[in-house]
DNA sequence: CCGATCAATTACGTATACATTAATGTATCC
DNA sequence: GGATACATTAATGTATACGTAATTGATCGG
């Protein structure tokens, strides 16, 4: 009944389809909550271990509740918060065993890509997009721009299990890379300059380029153990034990 | 009227109004939705690749729409299907390549927890839950009891996973399990005899109580690697493209 | 002054109402 | 007869209503 009186005034009008007044609402509600939640996490601005009720987000966001509710259980299944009844929801904190645990994962599911990938071959445009980002890395470095490093490098992490093919390595790693990137960006103005990182990279790529599986493979267990090693004793020197 | 002939099927199912009635409300409807869901996937009762409406399987479990999406969101996290706008959720076919792509991670992943486990030790009572799981194995497979071998194969490696400690390993395992689950149901009877599969077992075990991480790494990799291998072929030998 | 009991409040879980928009069917125009 | 505009329908996305359970805090007994 409602509906009709809808359909009468849109009728009379005859012809303002819909481009009139509808400009850009190109993403749901739900993924504008989702999207606005996790970067509010990842960006620190809603710390570790703080909790933010579904009736609060929904109003901070300007939406209902219903929305926020979905964009939380997303979360939560991505292993960035707790969803804890009546309590709303918790940023999880990273522990140093949480380090470890990310640590492992990264290192036996981006080794493994490393080797499919150096075992597939790569076209020069591919490998040239590798050398870009390790390049960019070396730029960054030169110029003390950490941000932008830590930026470049996981483009190439990214990129390296893109380069795969098998979209749930890319998955997981994704997952877990946003789980820990908090812990990385307050670390990396306490870490020492990531000089053989870098070269640790080159060396990847040119073993993928040789179509080495084996070396690329280990040389980035190498590198992902070594990194694990010197995150978690960096937090045990500095005395953090969550994050 | 719509609200018309839904108050009419509802009554002329009787159902008597849930309020009333209050036995065990441990579980609240999302969970019950998601699980239901989930079984009806896992076991097959839900085809690959058909639909089925929120408003359908709102109806079908008695519950409104409200919980069934959630668990929808959920289920479509863990990448069992996929939530199309207006067509509902539809249950992810798997092809010989998705078959691929989780052998890889199971590779990468349980071979790590393999290699985790045997460097850390095993008190005499884990080690013997694995075993237990291994002779549960060998028992079933000498009664040609192939669906029991199936879950206690099941029980053996999530339990691996477990023993290693590491809760991010074990969700993406068990993840990934429970993605390909269906396939290793339905191939379950045209593979040959998972001989060969308890002997790797068994050296496994062996290697870990040897505290013996390298050789424990090496024998679930190609455990694993054989496995994929196995069901790659059976699959691309009988055709099957999606499943 | 401390702990426990109970009422008020709050936050959630679920149901339902409503708005929006893709999909479908239909009539019209040439 | 075929393509297109348009109304209709269907299904979703979002908001709101509501009952329930947990948390809070206040009162009371010790």
């Amino acid at each position: 009944m409602p509906r009709a009186s809808k359909a009468a005034v849109s009728r009379s009008k005859a012809r303002p389809p819909r481009a009139v007044q509808r400009p850009a609402p190109s993403v749901s509600a739900r993924d504008e909550a989702y999207l606005a939640l996790k970067r509010l996490i990842m960006t620190n601005q809603i710390s570790a271990g703080s909790q933010i009720l579904e009736s609060e987000a929904a109003e901070r966001l300007g939406m209902s509740r219903t929305p926020v509710r979905e964009a939380m259980i997303r979360l939560e299944q991505e292993g960035i918060v707790e969803l804890r009844s009546r309590h709303g929801m918790r940023v999880l904190p990273l522990s140093a065993s949480d380090m470890q645990e990310i640590y492992e994962v990264l290192t036996a599911l981006e080794s493994t890509a490393a080797a499919i990938v150096a075992s597939r071959g790569l076209s020069d445009e591919e490998l040239q997009r590798l050398r870009d980002a390790v390049n960019e890395m070396d730029r960054a470095l030169a110029k003390d721009d950490l941000l932008r490093w830590s930026q470049a490098d996981e483009t190439f992490h990214l990129l390296l299990v893109d380069l795969s093919g098998n979209s749930r390595i890319r998955t997981f790693v994704g997952q877990v890379w946003e789980q820990s990137n908090r812990a990385r960006l307050l670390t990396l103005r306490l870490r020492p300059k990531p000089v053989d990182s870098n070269k640790d990279h080159a060396a990847l790529v040119d073993a993928i380029a040789r179509r080495d599986p084996t070396t690329a493979k280990k040389v980035h267990e190498a590198h992902r153990r070594r990194a694990g090693a010197m995150l978690t004793a960096l937090l045990a020197e500095h005395g953090f034990k969550q994050l």
